[in-house]
DNA sequence: TATTTTCCGTTGCAAAAGCAACACATTATG
DNA sequence: CATAATGTGTTGCTTTTGCAACGGAAAATA
């Protein structure tokens, strides 16, 4: 079920085979893309991490997505219809490959062989991103915040096999990704452990039920 | 962008030119499928209306997607992470095709008409399936029920391209499918009258802001 | 290494959301 | 058409969450 195809290889024959500089490298904390001006852009992220943000009218910040290697993002994912706007911001060194919608889906005028390959894998790689972005909505449709930081922990721990993980995130950041306010989340943190659920000992996690 | 991509039509080719019966047809409310034991299933609603529907441990329901014509659903979208069973429901008499991930992905051993057309028709489905997930996701991450309820009538007013518009769910799936408290949504709704933002007359939402 | 910036952990108080219960309306169904 | 089932609208009370604020830890940067 899961990728076997390989990008980074697979992107040694393409530099010579297609055109254009559409490959680019991002530092941290720069910009990579913005979902306004940039209509029908299709992106992966080769290397690196980035997030998917949204600032809302009240000043809220959220995760809207998290992106590591092998990603996809870009407007194409997206109608217009939001009014706030969704930045992709670089979290470490990142590599990204740019294309329009048109470059994929529709054959390469050149016929190139990346492009056929691309878009033999394409199928797959969204599907990946669809499992992701229903895992999120599973964790966004918990109805507390107690809840909505054991499924993610749960979901860290399958995704490691192991009851005890490194989070990937800061707490910060763990907040405005599962949408939730910071200090309460902290809180609810606390009652975890002292309820016997968890530890935390560091940036770890340690599972303790079931 | 859209799928102009005429199922229906195609539809007509495949009943002769493919095997088994994997076109089902189901009557309102009766189960069209579980995402527990049906690995790897791949469907597309071909007719009708229906609903993936969780019920979590503190008998919460949650309408974690809406289907229509064309929607695509199934376990392939899913991983093994969900304790809770989801099952789809009916709406409404449906008409459903059934696949799994091999039928769709790799090529028909006869290579029919039927699966060629299929997948190349698929990225685009699925696309639309991925900005259907995303358009939900922004809504989820709304931090209160006036702002959920807002954003989804926005939702609906670019949908139907009118500042009035019927609601396609019943109050109650509404919240369900918000992730809120019916009665705290309901309290919601009539605050959104006092202030003057909305009219609702029985079924009918209309927007009287900007 | 000194200093600035970000992140962590905590708390009191206010606001929002959930829960439970009920009456009434509307819609299915025998 | 009678009756059951489901949906709507409302409210009082409780619990959860958000907000604002602060001190100290850790990390980044000059």
């Amino acid at each position: 079920m899961n990728t076997n195809f390989d990008l980074e290889n697979f992107i040694l024959d393409f530099s010579n085979s297609c055109q254009k500089k559409q490959k680019k490298v991002f530092g941290k904390n720069e910009v990579v893309t913005t979902y306004i001006k940039n209509r029908n852009q299709l992106c992966i992220l080769l290397d690196g991490h980035a997030d998917l943000v949204r600032y809302d009218l009240n000043g809220n910040r959220t995760i809207v997505e998290h992106f590591s290697k092998n990603s996809l993002f870009g407007e194409v994912f997206y109608t217009i219809t939001t009014n706030n706007e969704l930045l992709v911001e670089a979290k470490s060194n990142c590599t990204v490959l740019f294309y329009t919608y048109d470059d994929i889906f529709h054959k390469c005028r050149n016929n190139c062989k990346f492009h056929q390959t691309l878009s033999e894998n394409l199928p797959q790689l969204i599907l990946n991103k669809v499992t992701d972005l229903n895992m999120r909505i599973e964790l966004l449709t918990k109805r507390s915040t107690r809840d909505k930081l054991l499924g993610y922990f749960s979901l860290r721990s399958t995704r490691t096999l192991s009851k005890s993980f490194e989070l990937p995130f800061s707490l910060t950041d763990l907040a405005d990704y599962l949408s939730v306010d910071r200090s309460a989340m902290m809180r609810e943190l606390k009652l975890l452990k002292e309820d016997g659920f968890i530890e935390k000992i560091g940036n770890r996690i340690i599972l303790l039920y079931k």
